[in-house]
RNA sequence: GGCGCGUUCGUCUAGUGGCUUAGGACGCCGCCCUCUCAAGGCGGAGAUCACGGGUUCGAAUCCCGUACGCGCUACCA
């Protein structure tokens, strides 16, 4: 037994910035650590010199905290199956390839790239399947310790044993059968003395004592590879499990090019993170009820990777924009105010006094009205300044020969209101509009209008209110000095 | 090309031989609620279960083949 306690790891290549498909795969053995009450484990497999981008690291870090997924293990908390970080792990690449070395299952190979391009171009020509024809193999020992005394370029490459089967068992697919002749000898260890990712990752879930290897799809290929790895070692092997891939909507596999793949890119736009992890984790695992809203306590209770499916899915962003309003709508308007004030200060109203009071308002007004916490501000600008136009499709259709007359009354009504609460205002505008003897509406559109300039938003009465008795008399003030009515317009015929 | 994996409404999915006239969710449409827009409630359209063979009294579910899609095929991960 590996170990009695689960442990999982997410092993990122710090290229830049955290993959969305990459969360998915972080968030499923999270998932999975926490329900199993085991351990998640973070390792940074920075073994590709030629890839390394500065700051990806922080920045992987950063946004694995922004969404939450806490790990037991890995750079900047430690852990006693340390260092995280494969390129402080060279010595111990180095030491297990000397002992596949010595047991025949592995050698050193002194081929210049030009030859292995040239061997690789004829085996093309000829429709063969490309792979190292061995030729490493034929120098005696004397030949090899000659050219590693000489300093000569080489690397360390898998002795793949000819004709053999080697089973992957999956916790997903099931048992998957490769033919070792179609697996090349693996390059282990690079040139640079850098191990490959082969090596690196068989070596290191061994050592940190990886129960399970939950991973991406595009790793099943390659997993023969490790399997040999793990019975040349003579070490235990992990369970796999290879998780279906995410796609565009044309079906292929999730790429920059058809839109956002970057988790900061989701954070960016204004997504809230508890959305981001509740739909990733529906692409591929369902519950088997017919629950799609999650908390992460509840996804953390009800996952199992028996429940991952085998097919790729599309990342379908219509419903991660609903997710994100159900989300939003949960949250208390305490925390919401919070996301808010941060969001104000970036917007265009950054100058504008408004206390928390009236923020509190708006935000229980708008609630049911937005998918994004931005739009607290974009979808009623009216709460912080004028209207500055009045939209002219409600103009013609709300905005009747009479409504500047009633209007105008309203006003007056309003004006009489001693610090008026809001039920203060609909109990004027109704009795207005009985006396009147006239519909409620012919004076409550009107008067959205003259507040907000558009046609849409929370109740009137809401408006008003949060708009304060001052405020909306001089609004209506305005909006009957500047809107004219059609019917006036049509009147003006030439 | 070779090897591997996959294929249920537009999308995410339920379904593991009879409970299925294939269920849910997003999106779409309609109705209700209503001062508007939402939210909410109710309802609707939408899947010959990729195709073709078999096995079986009976198949989306089991088997075989084909097609299509995707992944891998690097001194990348």
């Amino acid at each position: 037994m590996i170990s009695e306690t689960p442990r999982v790891r997410f092993a990122p290549s710090p290229t830049g910035y955290l993959h969305i498909g990459g969360l998915r795969t972080a968030l499923y053995n999270y998932l999975f650590a926490r329900n199993q009450n085991g351990k998640f484990i973070l390792r940074i497999e920075d073994t590709d010199r030629k890839r390394f981008v500065e700051g990806a690291v922080e920045n992987l870090l950063d946004t694995l905290k922004w969404v939450g997924l806490d790990y037991d293990e890995g750079p900047e908390v430690g852990g006693e199956y340390g260092p995280y970080f494969q390129s402080e792990r060279l010595d111990i690449y180095k030491k297990y390839a000397e002992e596949l070395i010595a047991k025949g299952k592995a050698y050193y190979a002194f081929d210049t790239p030009e030859r292995l391009k040239q061997l690789r171009e004829e085996q093309l020509k000829k429709g063969l399947q490309t792979k190292y024809d061995k030729f490493a193999l034929t120098l005696s020992e004397e030949e090899i310790q000659q050219k590693l005394a000489n300093g000569e370029p080489h690397v360390v490459r898998l002795n793949v044993p000819p004709d053999e089967t080697v089973f992957v068992e999956d916790v997903i697919r099931g048992r998957v059968e490769f033919n070792t002749e179609i697996i090349d000898d693996q390059i282990l260890i690079k040139s640079d003395g850098f191990p490959t990712y082969h090596l690196a990752n068989v070596v290191d879930d061994h050592l940190m004592k990886i129960t399970h290897v939950i991973r991406g799809e595009e790793w099943l290929s390659s997993t023969p590879k490790h399997v040999l790895l793990y019975e040349f070692l003579g070490w235990e092997k992990p369970v796999f499990a290879h998780l279906p891939l995410l796609l565009n909507p044309d079906k292929s596999k999730l790429s920059k090019r058809q839109g956002d793949v970057a988790v900061e890119d989701y954070r960016d736009k204004g997504y809230l993170k508890e959305a981001l992890i509740n739909f990733v984790a529906l692409l591929g695992w369902n519950p088997g009820d017919e629950q799609e809203v999650f908390t992460m306590e509840e996804l953390i209770q009800k996952f199992s990777l028996e429940r991952v499916h085998k097919a790729g899915a599309v990342f379908n962003i219509e419903k991660l924009i609903w997710l994100n309003a159900e989300h939003l709508r949960s949250k208390p308007n305490e925390e919401l105010l919070v996301m808010l004030k941060e969001e104000f200060k970036k917007s265009e109203y950054s100058n504008v006094d408004i206390d928390d009071e009236h923020l509190l308002l708006i935000i229980e007004a708008m609630k049911p009205r937005v998918e994004f916490v931005k739009e607290f501000i974009t979808k009623c600008p009216y709460f912080y300044e004028a209207p500055t136009g009045y939209d002219e499709k409600v103009i013609k259709k709300r905005w009747k020969e009479d409504s500047p007359g009633l209007l105008k009354k309203l006003r007056d009504k309003f004006a009489q209101l001693e610090n008026p609460a809001k039920e203060d205002y609909e109990k004027a505008l109704n009795e207005l509009a009985e006396e009147l003897e006239i519909g409620k509406g012919k004076l409550i559109h009107p008067l959205r209008l003259a507040l907000s300039g558009i046609g849409t938003g929370p109740g009137v009465y809401d408006i008003v209110h949060i708009l304060g008795k001052e405020e909306s008399i001089r609004r209506i003030d305005t909006a009957l000095e500047k809107i004219k009515t059609p019917n006036t317009d049509s009147t003006e015929e030439k």
